[in-house]
RNA sequence: GCCCGAGUGGUGGAAUUGGUAGACACGCUAGACUUAGGAUCUAGUGCGCAAGCGUGGAGGUUCAAGUCCUCUCUCGGGCACCA
């Protein structure tokens, strides 16, 4: 009897889902194991068949964790605040909530489908208001603390109240943008206004005026993450820099932190660089240089001090406070020009230009203090007005930004580096020696550079640096479907809600668009104020909101107190392994990494770091088919005739598309404008033109999984994904080899059905079988997931052909292989009358004196001849092997009192082709 | 421009990290069973008629290189005026 797998699959998840075979407590005496899927953000398009790709390798490793006896903690929710969402309800007046629990209904039913072992009782929804609160309970903590930077931890604000009260903020070492000090008595004096104004400077959330991403199609503003090359990440819309006064996050006082802690985690190396290069830490001096006439002086930092003596002209950005107080009167009105011309540019055009060289002189000069010549300051927005300074030293000589600026503005370019030829192009290289550079001639830059900052703190002209790349993060946007900020206004001061207020529900509203003043939507509900009737915030919180501690909530997610309780978070602790998309390095996962730290500062949980191992998934592409439509027409040119006429490309629909052949009749069928379609054919076919893309409903190439379930199986896929290639590659999906583990599972169960017998093993079998366990057991610690599907066959093949029909050596392999096919395993299981389901079995035990022992002699030879053999015991690293070859009596005798220049040991595998 | 990562048969991909390159699977070829198709099974399958040659290319280290070093080409990803 063929092997039912519609029939078998539903009868055991049914089962798992009755006997809540995988819900899981914290009072358990085994040890824990927390593995974690990214949660989806539930979009209508439901599940394509890239989504289970991660699902499935973390429920493979969920049930191998269990059968190596650990508590697993495997827990599944949904990212449910979010743009489509909200932008559907824009388009049918539905509350967004309704759309979303249809999309939430629907993704369940098909991660049910593919046999993931999730705990289902503590399932989260991040739009779900027992959720939220405790979303809005941290933005409270975040606004009601600060960043001490002698204990180098988060406190609570009122700690920081106390502290002005006693001495002022003189003493305080944080990081906030206070720029007014002020004694206690000051302090005491402020009115309310102005206290809250100075806090707002030193709380970890904040509102401020920045200047921020406005993306008008979008209607809000967005994150540094959520914009790439001047548009939007999501719709790709246009994004402007617009003043506003927004919340903030104070990430930047945890850079340092997130930096340093990346050196104790197991992620991939490519993911931590790109949040080390998102952190952007570069270690420098400020210096000052003193401004001619004047007795003010400009900050400059730089990270080559050393080229000071190179340094002919200074830079100041547009932006800065400097330029105003500097420029002359004759050269008043030609800054101001570009001032305006610089202001008008949009992000978007600014990164377009960046080779075109702009830029005004100031009019003023500043003296260079270690040369003391008088070196003209300029104005150019190829300075940044938010990083370092604003303000730059300009060595044209070894900076291709300085040298071409110098070149178009014939400003002087002096080499500080031996032999360097700057007559065609800087040379910026971090290494050399250094010439006419005073104190510092004869030494290599390296030195140099350590040697001007001494000298430079020496003469009390500056100071060593360190400066971020990363900015505080926008925490607000102009939206209906997030979070609502626990925040209301007194007399224009924002004031936090109390902890008993929350959740803060978000109020029902008429229409889901800003208001006819361009307020947010939350504007709309005329209610939206405390019991007082004081205002409260009209903005949401953005997407990352709802993820930041997603991880936390799962160990407690009933607990209706607090986030996390003690007990649930010392139990759980942190992520064992979190497998998800590259696309949230330095949005989600740097952001979750802040909070975690966060909550840690202030006692709530018990480990900085929430993700100690992470992986991340290929992206499985699309394979997208095209038509080509000629111009202003109704007809379609079939792929090889194209260039005979004036077309565009069209998405089709991939799934009228067979073997890049349209299916002419039902791409008429397939949408109304088409019905009249006129096709100019090549022979008898219409040929699709094709490419590899991102799958996605709007190329119409989405392959969702519910149809491979039906025909093949869930097993069959899981199998199947797996054996696609390494988990972290990218790979486009094509279904050329699925037979191929149809038939494995088809001969695994020809080999199962027939009569078993209760004997002993024979050698041959326990040597297929043992030899799988060490492959398959080594795989999986590494996530080798394709080579460990690989093993299974090969050991199927063999026992088929040994004609095994030995029930231990079956039962192990099925217990082996229940990870990966857990369905056709429990069925397995049941026929071999196990009582127990296999999800408690233990995985089983590898006896290495079944395995091929002769990988572990060794011949040695002496100086490239080889000389014997020589029977080693098993499992030597390389160390031990010439340890113990040095110190037996054959070798010994062998080399006599000869120095042996160099002893080799090859592994007997090949002894054949050397001797 | 800077920083990562990767280039292996017709295809997806293996290779115990320096030790018989191409495991496993797809595809293909031949055969068996079948009225036929499908399914299944058996054998073969890197290239070359051969000696030989083969892991993008050119050098190098080594008894031994897909793996290590130098240069170079190509592709993918990230950052991008960050001083």
């Amino acid at each position: 009897m063929s092997y039912e797998h519609q029939k078998i699959e539903k009868y055991w998840q049914n089962y798992w889902k009755d006997h809540k075979t995988f819900e899981v407590t914290d009072d358990s005496d085994k040890p824990k194991y927390y593995v974690l899927d990214m949660f989806p953000y539930p979009s209508g398009a439901g599940l394509h068949v890239g989504h289970p790709l991660g699902y499935i390798a973390s429920d493979i490793i969920t049930r191998y964790k269990r059968l190596c006896g650990f508590n697993v903690l495997h827990p599944m929710g949904y990212d449910s605040f979010g743009l489509p969402a909200e932008q559907y309800a824009i388009k049918t007046g539905k509350h967004p909530s309704i759309a979303t629990q249809e999309n939430v209904t629907r993704y369940r039913e098909q991660l049910e489908n593919l046999g993931l072992s999730f705990d289902w009782s503590r399932e989260v929804k991040t739009s779900d208001p027992s959720y939220y609160k405790h979303t809005q309970w941290i933005f409270l903590k975040l606004f009601n603390s600060w960043y001490d930077l002698d204990l180098d931890k988060a406190r609570e604000i009122k700690e920081l109240i106390s502290e002005f009260e006693n001495s002022g903020n003189s003493n305080i070492k944080s990081t906030h943008h206070c720029e007014v000090s002020f004694t206690h008595v000051q302090w005491k004096n402020f009115n309310e206004k102005e206290k809250e104004d100075i806090l707002q400077c030193y709380r970890l959330a904040y509102r401020a005026q920045t200047s921020v991403n406005w993306c008008p199609e979008l209607g809000t503003v967005l994150a540094n993450d959520e914009v790439k090359e001047g548009f939007s990440v999501r719709g790709s819309h246009p994004v402007f820099q617009k003043s506003m006064m927004q919340w903030c996050l104070r990430i930047t006082a945890y850079a340092k932190r997130l930096l340093e802690g990346l050196d104790n985690i197991n992620w991939s190396d490519s993911l931590k660089e790109m949040q080390r290069n998102w952190i952007g830490r570069s270690i420098g001096a400020e210096i000052d240089f003193n401004i001619e006439n004047s007795d003010e002086s400009i900050k400059v930092f730089t990270t080559r001090a050393d080229t000071i003596f190179g340094a002919t002209f200074m830079v100041l950005a547009p932006e800065s406070d400097y330029v105003e107080a500097i420029v002359t009167a004759d050269q008043k009105q030609a800054v101001n020009e570009y001032l305006e011309k610089t202001q008008k540019r949009s992000e978007r055009e600014r990164i377009a230009e960046v080779k075109k060289v702009s830029g005004v002189f100031s009019g003023a000069y500043c003296v260079n203090p270690f040369t003391q010549t008088k070196i003209p300051i300029w104005i150019a927005d190829y300075v940044l007005g938010g990083y370092g300074t604003g303000a730059i030293m300009a060595v044209p000589a070894h900076d291709s930004r300085d040298y071409s600026f110098a070149k178009h503005f014939n400003l002087p370019i002096i080499s500080i580096i031996k032999g360097a030829d700057v007559s065609e192009s800087s040379l910026d290289a971090k290494s050399g020696t250094l010439v006419n550079s005073g104190f510092l001639d004869g030494l290599d830059v390296k030195v140099a550079i350590k040697v001007a900052i001494e000298e430079v703190e020496k003469r009390s002209l500056g100071k060593s640096t360190t400066n971020y790349k990363l900015r505080d993060a926008i925490f607000s946007r102009q939206r209906y479907w997030g979070e609502p900020f626990p925040i209301y206004f007194e007399d224009g001061i924002p004031r936090a809600l109390a902890e008993d207020k929350l959740p803060l529900e978000l109020p029902e509203v008429d229409k889901y668009l800003p208001t006819q003043d361009g307020e947010p939507p939350l504007a709309r509900a005329t209610f939206w104020k405390t019991d007082e009737g004081h205002p409260l915030e009209y903005s949401t919180m953005p997407g990352f909101a709802g993820s930041s501690a997603y991880f936390l909530r799962y160990m407690d997610p009933n607990n209706t107190e607090s986030l996390v309780s003690k007990k649930a978070n010392e139990y759980w602790r942190d992520v064992d392994l979190y497998v998800g998309g590259v696309e949230h390095a330095t949005g989600h996962l740097l952001y979750s990494r802040c909070w975690n730290m966060f909550l840690y500062d202030l006692g709530y949980i018990c480990e900085e770091e929430p993700f100690k191992r992470l992986v991340n998934q290929g992206m499985i592409q699309g394979r997208s088919n095209f038509v080509y439509r000629v111009k202003g027409t109704n007809k379609f040119v079939s792929l090889g005739l194209i260039d005979n006429y004036d077309t565009m490309q069209v998405h089709v629909d991939v799934n009228i598309v067979k073997n890049d052949i349209l299916d002419v009749e039902a791409f008429k069928s397939w949408m109304p404008e088409y019905k009249d379609a006129e096709f100019i054919l090549e022979g008898s076919d219409y040929k699709c033109g094709y490419a590899q893309e991102k799958m996605s409903k709007s190329k119409y190439n989405v392959v969702n999984p519910d149809k491979i379930c039906n025909e093949y199986g869930a097993d069959t896929l899981r199998l199947y994904e797996m054996f696609l290639g390494p988990i972290e590659q990218s790979k486009p999906w094509n279904t050329n080899g699925i037979e191929g583990v149809y038939r494995f599972i088809q001969k695994y169960w020809k080999l199962i059905e027939t009569e078993l017998v209760d004997s002993e093993p024979t050698q041959d079998e326990l040597k297929v079988l043992h030899t799988a366990i060490k492959k398959i057991k080594a795989d999986l610690e590494v996530l080798s997931l394709n080579t460990s599907v690989s093993a299974f066959m090969i050991c199927v093949n063999d026992l088929t052909k040994l004609k095994c029909k030995n029930k231990s050596i079956l039962k192990d392999l099925t217990i082996l292989l229940s990870p990966f096919t857990p369905h056709l395993c429990e069925e397995v299981w049941k026929k071999m009358g196990m009582k127990e389901s296999i999800s408690f079995a233990s995985f089983p035990k590898l006896n290495e004196a079944y395995l091929v022992e002769s990988n572990y002699s060794y011949p040695i030879s002496v100086n490239g001849k080889m000389k014997f053999l020589l029977d080693l015991p098993i499992d030597l690293g390389k160390d031990d092997i010439e340890k113990v070859v040095m110190e037996n009596e054959k070798v010994k005798q062998l080399i006599g009192d000869k120095t042996v220049r160099k002893l080799i040991i090859v592994p007997k595998k090949i002894v054949n082709l050397v001797l």
